[in-house]
Parts: C-alpha cells; structure tokens; sequence
RNA sequence: GGUCACGUAGUUCAGUUGGUUAGAAUGCCGGCCUGUCACGCCGGAGGUCGCGAGUUCGAGUCUCGUCGUGACCGCCA
C-alpha cells in the first residue's frame, strides 16, 4: 500500500495513529542530531522527523534524500512540541520508521516553491515541474470547480450535454481553420471546428430544446495573452426563446458562479448597453464599468470655433478624470506621449484644468474663452479640481483612442479593481460589417445570426443599418461570451447569404444541409458560448489564460514541452497524398 | 505582416562613460549543528555575457543582422 491519508489531512485528533504517506520531498532541515523533511503531494505538505538517538541509519537514510524524490514512508502521526500556526498540518509530525525511496529526482531546473523563479521558457519546457507548484495547480482547480458547477447549474435546468463532432467540413467565413487532411479521401480534408455552430443548431432542429457543451475550438489566427488557437468554450443553444430568456438564464449562471466560487453575491440584473451607446459613452464594444470615467462628445461645443485641429476633426470628444488638475506638465506630457504611440495614434491630446480656485487653464486657451472651457467642462460633469482631457479625429479612431486613455488613467488611479466584477450585456450589434479587403459585407457575428425583426426590410437597401439580434457579455472590460437568436427561416438565412456574397452553388456546397434542414421544421432557437479559459483567468484575477490551461501553446503557437508543430515523415506524406512546395 | 521590451552562473537579477580577474541572491556540493519549518554557521564548485558580423588599441556595454521569449497592432464570424 502506498497511502493510508495524503500529505494535507492529518491533524491533532490523528495523534497516534500508524500511517502511510507517499509525495514528494519539497525540502529537508538537516540539523546535525536530528532531520525535519516536508513531503509534499497535491493535498499539502507533512512534517517527518527523524531523530539520530533513535534511528541513526534510518537518519542517515533521509539526509540523503534530495529534493523532488519521490518517496513512501511508514510511521507514527504525533503532536509537535513546536507548531507552525502556517500550515493546516503544523500541529503533527510524522515520527518516521522506515522509508521507501520509489524514484530518485534529477536536480529540477527551478524550485518547486513559489512562483518566483523560473522564466516564461524554462517553466513552459518544463511545464509538468511548474504544474507542481501552487500558483498553477491553485488555477487549475479553480477552473475544474468552475466547469463542475457550470455543469450542475445546466444540468438542473434541463440542459443535455451532447458532443459534436471534431473533424467537420472547412466553412469560408470567420477566423482561418486548422486543417486535417484525409488519408482515405485524396485531396481532401477535415477543419477543426471554431465552434460547434452548425450543430448545434442542427440538435435544435433534432429537438433536443437545451443543449450544452464544454467543448475544444480551434482557431488559426495570431497569439495573444488571452487567445490560444485551442481553447475552451461552454457552448449552449436553446429552442422557443426570445433575447431575454437567454440573457436571463445566463445572467443566472455567471450569478450562481460567483457565488459558488468567490462567494460574491451579485445584486440586481446585469445592465443592457446598445453597442451604439458602448461606443459612445466607453468608445468600445467591451467597456470596463466598474469605474466612471465616461466619454463626452464635445463636437458641437469646441468644432468650428477657429481652432484647426477641431475644426476639421469629425469628432471630438472627452474624459473627465476627477481630482487630477494637479497633474504635471511632464505627467500631462506622458500621456500624450501615451495616445500618439503607433498601436493608439492620435495626433495629440488637449487638456483643461479646472483648477480649485476656480480659474481654468488649459493648452488651447488662446483659442477658446473661459467660458467656453468652462461649457466643456459642465457637459463633461467636471468639477473643481478635475481634468479633462480631449481628443478629436475620425470618430472611430477617436473612440478607441479614448476608451485606450480610459483604461490608462483608470489603471493609474488604481480603478480597475481586482475582486470587483462588473458584468454587463451589449446588445444590437450592427448585423454586418464592411471587409476592405474583399470588398463585400461580412457577417459581424456569423452568417446565421438573426437580424432584428424591425430591421429585416433594411436588408437589401441599407444592409450597414440592420441590428443583430446578438449579445456579448462583458465583465470588468474582457468579452467573455456571446451569442445571439439565429435565423430559423431558410428563406431568410438564403437572403442573408446571398447578402454576403455567396452565389447560389456556393450556398448550396457550403451551407446546403443547414439549409435543408431548416426546412424540416426547425424550431426559433438562439444560444450562446462563453470562453472558459477567459472566464477562469477572470475569477482568478490574472490577465493571461496560459496560466489556466495545463499544457499552453507560446505566443506563436508552439507546445514548447513537446516542440509541437514539427515536420512528419515522408511515409505519412505518401499515404496523405501530401507535397511540398518549394 | 508590423511595433516595443527582454536575453549575463542551474534559477532570478546587478554590471557605471567602452577599460585590468564579470558580481549578488538563491539553488547545488562538502563540513558543523537535537525542535527546524525561507533553519543557522563555515567552505567550495559553477559563466560560449543567446548567436554572427562590425566599430575600436580594447565590447557584457556601441552598431547591424539573426535566433529565442513576452506584450501589443493588424488578424481573431
């Protein structure tokens, strides 16, 4: 037997007892006469003792054992004479009689301690070391009690958790596909699905009436700290629901998580934004509104009163920072510095201080009275002592160069709050959206998200001005699900196609099975997805997903433990059918 | 496709204006130590300064290139 109790549950009521534990050495306290070692496992860590009155070879034994050797021992729980109140077993030790070295650990190439040592590469190549260590297994079971609970709560509302296939058929629209190709079928090939849209929406049509899954996607796009191109979505559908039962049914199960899992109760509903109204009062569809800090259009008041910028800006508009009139030159400095950097590119920031005596001083008071500023500042709710601060542009540019000056001030006057969660629902995106680059409309969300129903005759005519009927859930500024009501009619789903370029045959090659099911009776439905990985960085409070995900790609997409992707060989080349150019 | 930061001992980092033998902490090895728990004390080993080229009497330090890692922009329905 290798264990009777694991390294974290014995405790003063076990004093006496025979027991057997097996873990890791974490780390030994060699004191001459007598040695203390930590055993660690995944539960915690236990004290052994071994003293040289008593044992002296088995002393010896243990002085020779190194970190991370993996060992079984025999022995008698006891109450220490010392106690260390930092540890849940610091009241026992374990009084040795005998060990069983069961592996020898080579030197490992960082502690197993803390989170302090190791950079990003060595702790990736080593990734199985870094899992032993508290930070990264804390997340993963953070993440494994989120999925338990998302679980229970969709099970107990009726929900059925259904796979869908992983080796689908390559769609054109949205992000690039990973590609499989087949042996058998010559010349062609499997993608990986993005997400389980199609058939999801095929089990609605098969009456399954709720459906969920926790389920792999996969997307061949660029790295970031939140992306990966596998990554992990909670992807629900229901049938005979309209945008609020899935808003409400959802709003529920971020409410039961947080209680569940960060014992925060959530009070109230989640407020709904328009995405136009996100845009103009957060200059984001994703805005962070745990603090204030809103955007104030200032075109009407500071345009066409001589100053050029201004005047030949299509939009200005402004943020209300409180209690920074003080700010310096070289701060003020800084944060033009800040808006002008290539990724944000204004062409500079205009600053009124509204000073606690009263006066005004701002770096385009040659161009505008006081009262003029002082107008500004009463449309932007400025008060004494305040800053505001202006930049104006192209109106889109502008937005986001002021939502990016939003975060920046907000992380400098500590705002974004970590262990506060402000979710909110955006909703009535804009159906479609120009691609420059292919000249045609594309779908915002997918091609078979449903226009709202007072827009529909907008279609053909005025497609940019058609609402989806489609929502994000956002919470403290990341995007963490969304979805939307999908079109049940293939009368409009082919209109809706055609909208976006597909010729009929193409339609028919893509898309013909959805299409011809929705013709056997398929239900209104709607659903949504949620990034789990996203949600689980969330509730722990870090930015990088990596940190949630037991065996991550780098930023460039490459398993750097296993060196994954690499080259086959030319015998699985032969049997796919497969050559390279060049 | 682009921008920025970083790369020095096993690990985390310091290294001045370009100047003699590249340091610290931690880890590792050896010795001492009977109540430690980041044990303590003494001693020791450990370096292709990512790689390549250039400037210079002289490069860890400056320049260019390259590779690696991270962050961001484009991209991600």
């Amino acid at each position: 037997m290798y264990r009777t109790h694991n390294c974290g549950e014995l405790r003063l009521k076990d004093a006496g007892k025979q027991v057997v534990l097996s873990g890791w050495i974490q780390r030994s306290r060699d004191l001459g006469g007598m040695t203390f070692i930590d055993l660690r496992d995944r539960y915690g860590i236990t004290q052994l003792v071994f003293n040289m009155d008593q044992d002296a070879s088995l002393c010896e034994e243990a002085r020779k054992l190194g970190r991370e050797d993996v060992v079984r021992i025999d022995g008698a729980v006891r109450e220490r004479s010392n106690k260390n109140k930092n540890l849940p077993t610091g009241d026992i030790e374990i009084e040795v009689r005998a060990i069983e070295v069961l592996n020898r650990s080579e030197l490992p190439p960082f502690t197993i301690e803390e989170d302090t040592d190791g950079g990003e590469e060595i702790r990736m190549k080593y990734r199985y070391l870094d899992l032993r260590r508290e930070p990264l297994k804390k997340n993963l079971i953070l993440r494994h009690r989120l999925a338990q609970k998302v679980r229970h709560y969709l099970d107990i509302a009726d929900f059925l958790e259904i796979e869908t296939p992983a080796l689908i058929k390559s769609s054109p629209e949205g992000a690039r596909d990973f590609v499989v190709p087949s042996r058998i079928h010559k010349h062609q090939f499997y993608a990986l699905p993005q997400s389980p849209q199609i058939f999801k929406q095929l089990l609605m049509i098969s009456g399954f009436d709720k459906y969920f899954q926790l389920v792999k996607c996969f997307r061949d796009e660029d790295l970031r700290a939140d992306r990966q191109p596998e990554f992990t979505q909670i992807d629900c559908e229901m049938s005979f629901v309209e945008r609020e039962d899935v808003l409400n049914l959802f709003e529920g199960l971020i409410v039961y998580l947080l209680d569940a899992i960060l014992q925060i109760k959530y009070n109230g509903v989640f407020p709904r934004m328009t995405y136009r109204e996100a845009l103009e009062r957060y200059g984001t569809d994703k805005p962070d509104i745990r603090f204030g800090l809103e955007i104030t259009d200032l075109t009407a008041e500071a345009g066409g009163k001589g100053f050029r910028v201004f005047d030949t800006a299509e939009y200005i508009g402004g943020i209300c920072v409180p209690e920074c009139a003080g700010y310096s030159r070289k701060q003020l400095d800084q944060l033009t510095e800040f808006v002008k950097r290539p990724q944000i590119a204004a062409g500079g920031m205009v600053y009124v201080k509204f000073q606690e005596d009263g006066s005004v001083k701002s770096s385009v008071d040659k161009f505008f009275s006081v009262d003029e500023l002082k107008g500004w500042g009463e449309r932007a709710g400025a008060k004494k002592g305040d800053l505001l601060l202006i930049l104006s542009g192209e109106k889109s540019r502008t937005l986001f160069a002021l939502s990016e000056l939003r975060l920046e001030m907000a992380n400098r006057l500590g705002l974004r709050k970590k262990g506060k969660y402000a979710p909110l629902w955006v909703v009535d995106f804009p159906l479609l959206e120009w691609n420059e680059d292919e000249n045609r409309y594309q779908a915002m969300h997918h091609p078979f998200t449903s226009p709202l129903p007072e827009d529909v005759s907008l279609l053909e005519n005025h497609p940019e001005q058609v609402r989806a009927n489609a929502y994000d859930l956002v919470i403290n500024g990341v995007e963490i699900g969304g979805g939307s009501i999908r079109i049940h009619d293939s009368a409009l789903q082919d209109r809706m196609l055609k909208l976006l370029g597909f010729s009929d045959e193409e339609t028919v090659s893509q898309f013909g099975f959805l299409l011809e099911a929705l013709r056997y009776g398929a239900p209104p439905h709607g659903g949504i997805a949620f990034g789990l990985d996203r949600l689980a960085a969330l509730f722990g409070n870090t930015e990088s997903i990596r940190d949630y995900i037991a065996f991550p790609k780098n930023n460039a997409g490459r398993d750097m433990m296993a060196d994954a992707p690499n080259f086959i060989s030319q015998k699985q080349l032969d049997e796919l059918n497969l050559r390279f150019r060049e």
